[in-house]
RNA sequence: GCGCCCAUAGCUCAGCUGGAUAGAGCAUCGGAUUUCUAAUCCGAAGGUCCCAGGUUCGAGUCCUGGUGGGCGUGCCA
């Protein structure tokens, strides 16, 4: 695909006199695939020469050298319209993804590290589906770069430190800790942090108590950490425990805490900098009109989440050498990053231009009837139940000896996941259940339809793949419509990679499984005669390989049978 | 007040760096299964792309100003 617009731009470049740069942005997809494979819009170049664009798309057609893997070329209108030697196209196509397999659609090995910093839930606090979205969007981030061979770094920056650890404290305090064999004993914390947060209303000593309890673990006293590596621990275990139920992984779970002895050196660079300055009583830097002020210390001499993010972005670009490092972070932290690159230009640090805000919108409506945010794990044992149901009772046809219970959570999770990355990140989303875990129509399972339907024919069709894939056995328009979209992959990936959106993956397999789907009603494997049915199967194998890819990148484990 | 983000079909959303008749899914209506999985496919219906100007041969897309909504705006993260 790459290879055809790479030829045909030249040629176009030739022929008009353009440069090949600015031919290469018009040249694009027909809207109706109708009027062909590629097309070039003639307005700018009837401009330039004072012509008709008409007149100009005709002669244009006449002068210009078809390229190699080019049929025909046929001016509609002031738009020149091109068409791929069909053949040859699905050939090539279908072979290079036989051949690359896993890495079909991957990217050379390069040494521009990119640090990913996602999830990064608050200890102590419920692991909910507020954190879904980070947690998704930046591990399926990771997946494409590792993709596309950049050495790449995930961090779980978190939240393991800060104030609010006084309130589960405090919590603890009245109320008392959970007890050894509680089943749940995050549970138990979060109750205790609930309650103490709600008593503060009332009781100001409780605020007092919950400040003093945290200057007391910054300051390293003993009782204070035991208490924390406690509740750490027992967080962790539990977000753990979900990670690995999503697939999702980590290299490094340095959180906040980790970064407590360094934050002397952070507040010396400052200082040696001569940035910094006191305000009622607090030091931090001024970052002028729109930034504002930036706090590094509080009054009472504790740090901020500020101060931290600098101390490790600092300590990551020494560990790592990163290019880029991408904070995966709500969208309400936007002017949080602006004043990290700020301070870090004003610190002089060379880095402070490779820092992205990956921003996502908002979750709305995802509380419980008692006002608490849906734990995961319960969305994620809803998601379960529901794809069993429809497996039992909804769905028409089946395979035999199905682990139904293995393919529900598959299913369930394959939905939750795609509903999440298949929108844009920037848009605030209204979370609804019915729509989360919907089985039908553009959702996770759709996808992994399509490609357990693929396995259904490479079990069930007794085809082989052919010694040598022949587009020109393939000659319906869906077969070739199908090539395309595999065709597209390298650009949805790149896509995704450059604007940090997984939902351009998401979409572009939508529309591979809508072509496959179309194909599927067409071209029979079962009982095609000799010579077309290994062809036929070539191309539906290359169609699962790159569902598979995708897939994949999305965080989601493409499943075999459902 | 100031700043950032969002606004496209009844609902949820796509729309490559401006290009041909604005596309999917859900919901509604109508079809398709003796044949590799109907969690599927085909069709119908459904639109002042929030409003008003501007730039352009051409604007859902870019600019300006509004309207509506969300978020942020120093001692939380």
């Amino acid at each position: 695909m790459q290879e055809l617009r790479t030829s045909l731009v030249e040629a176009l470049a030739r022929a008009t006199g353009l440069p090949a740069p600015q031919v290469d942005g018009m040249v694009g997809l027909p809207k109706n695939p109708a009027h062909g494979d590629l097309a070039f819009p003639c307005f700018a170049l009837a401009k330039r020469d004072g012509k008709n664009p008409v007149e100009l798309a005709r002669a244009l057609a006449d002068d210009i050298a078809l390229p190699d893997g080019f049929a025909a070329v046929e001016p509609t209108g002031p738009f020149l319209n091109f068409r791929f030697d069909r053949a040859a196209f699905i050939t090539r196509t279908v072979q290079s993804v036989l051949e690359q397999g896993d890495r079909y659609g991957a990217g050379a090995p390069n040494d521009d590290v990119v640090v990913v910093d996602y999830s990064s839930p608050n200890i102590a606090k419920p692991f909910h589906i507020g954190h879904l979205r980070s947690t998704l969007i930046g591990w399926s981030l990771a997946k494409i770069f590792r993709f596309l061979g950049h050495p790449v770094v995930g961090i779980n920056h978190l939240g393991d430190w800060g104030t609010q650890f006084g309130y589960v404290w405090v919590g603890c305090e009245r109320w008392g800790r959970p007890a050894d064999d509680d089943p749940d004993p995050i549970l138990a914390l979060v109750d205790r942090y609930v309650r103490a947060t709600k008593l503060k209303e009332e009781d100001p000593s409780v605020e007092e108590a919950a400040r003093d309890y945290f200057r007391r673990l910054e300051a390293g006293d003993a009782d204070a950490r035991a208490f924390w590596d406690y509740a750490r621990t027992v967080s962790l275990d539990e977000f753990k425990a979900v990670y690995a139920r999503l697939g999702v992984a980590f290299d490094h779970y340095t959180g906040e805490a980790f970064f407590n002895d360094k934050m002397d050196g952070v507040l010396a660079d400052v200082e040696a900098a001569g940035v910094g300055e006191v305000s009622d009583g607090a030091w931090g830097v001024s970052l002028g009109d729109d930034l504002g002020f930036a706090l590094l210390k509080k009054a009472d001499g504790a740090t901020l989440y500020l101060t931290r993010d600098l101390a490790a972005i600092d300590y990551r670009h020494r560990t790592f050498g990163f290019d880029r490092v991408l904070y995966v972070v709500g969208a309400p932290q936007s002017l949080h990053f602006k004043q990290l690159s700020a301070l870090c230009e004003k610190l002089g640090k060379p880095y402070h231009d490779r820092i992205v805000h990956v921003p996502f919108g908002h979750v709305h409506g995802m509380s419980t009837r008692s006002g608490g945010a849906v734990p995961l794990v319960a969305l994620l044992d809803e998601a379960h139940e529901r794809a069993l149901r429809a497996l039992r009772e909804e769905v028409t046809k089946r395979p035999e000896g199905l682990d139904e219970d293995a393919v529900a959570e598959q299913i369930g999770k394959s939905a939750i996941i795609f509903n999440d990355l298949s929108r844009g990140r920037i848009k605030d989303v209204h979370f609804d259940w019915d729509a989360a875990l919907s089985f039908r129509g553009d959702t996770g399972p759709y996808l992994q339809y399509a490609h357990a339907r693929i396995n259904g024919i490479a079990a069930r069709a007794e085809a082989e793949l052919p010694d040598a894939v022949d587009g020109s056995r393939l000659p319906e328009d869906e077969a070739f419509q199908l090539a395309a979209q595999i065709g597209r992959f390298h650009d949805a990936v790149r896509k995704a990679a450059a604007t940090y959106e997984p939902s351009a993956i998401a979409a572009y397999l939508l529309d591979l499984a809508r072509q496959f789907s179309r194909a599927n009603e067409v071209l029979r494997v079962k009982d095609a005669e000799a010579g077309i049915k290994e062809q036929r199967f070539a191309l539906f194998v290359a169609c699962r390989q790159t569902l598979a890819n995708g897939l994949r990148l999305l965080g989601i484990e493409p499943i075999d049978r459902m």
